[in-house]
DNA sequence: GGCCTGACTTTAG
DNA sequence: GCTAAAGCCAGGC
């Protein structure tokens, strides 16, 4: 399993209405200071349709990147619909923060 | 295999 | 509260 993989992997595993950030997934992929390359997989991710990176925001809430339809816009609005609160530009982690399973059998 | 870039994060001013 | 700089990691050329 590749650092790639991992990240797609627990990436799918966000459940709906709540969200991650992206040195979250870098420790649970395995390399904590990792979270720079998360985002580059997010942006060239080869399985956008399966990997719900929308759910997945900067440490202290704020909407970065996203290369999909509508941009960050388009994120926000997806965020919305699932049901994840904002606060005022940024997401509400202490709301909608993910809490992760301990393990992922890696 | 080496260099450049970037959807990050933290510390300091 | 904002801007600047440094550290870290994988991808693409």
């Amino acid at each position: 399993m590749t650092f790639r993989a991992q990240v797609y992997e627990i990436t799918k595993k966000i459940p709906r209405g709540k969200v991650a950030t992206y040195g979250q997934l870098a420790k649970l992929a395995g390399k904590p200071k990792a979270a720079r390359a998360v985002g580059s997989l997010m942006r060239t991710n080869p399985n956008a349709p399966r990997t719900p990176c929308h759910r997945v925001v900067a440490r202290d809430g704020s909407l970065t990147g996203y290369s999909g339809k509508g941009g960050i816009t388009g994120k926000k609005s997806m965020l919305l619909n699932e049901g994840v609160l904002f606060k005022k530009n940024k997401v509400n982690l202490k709301l909608s923060h993910w809490l992760p399973k301990k393990s992922f059998g890696i």
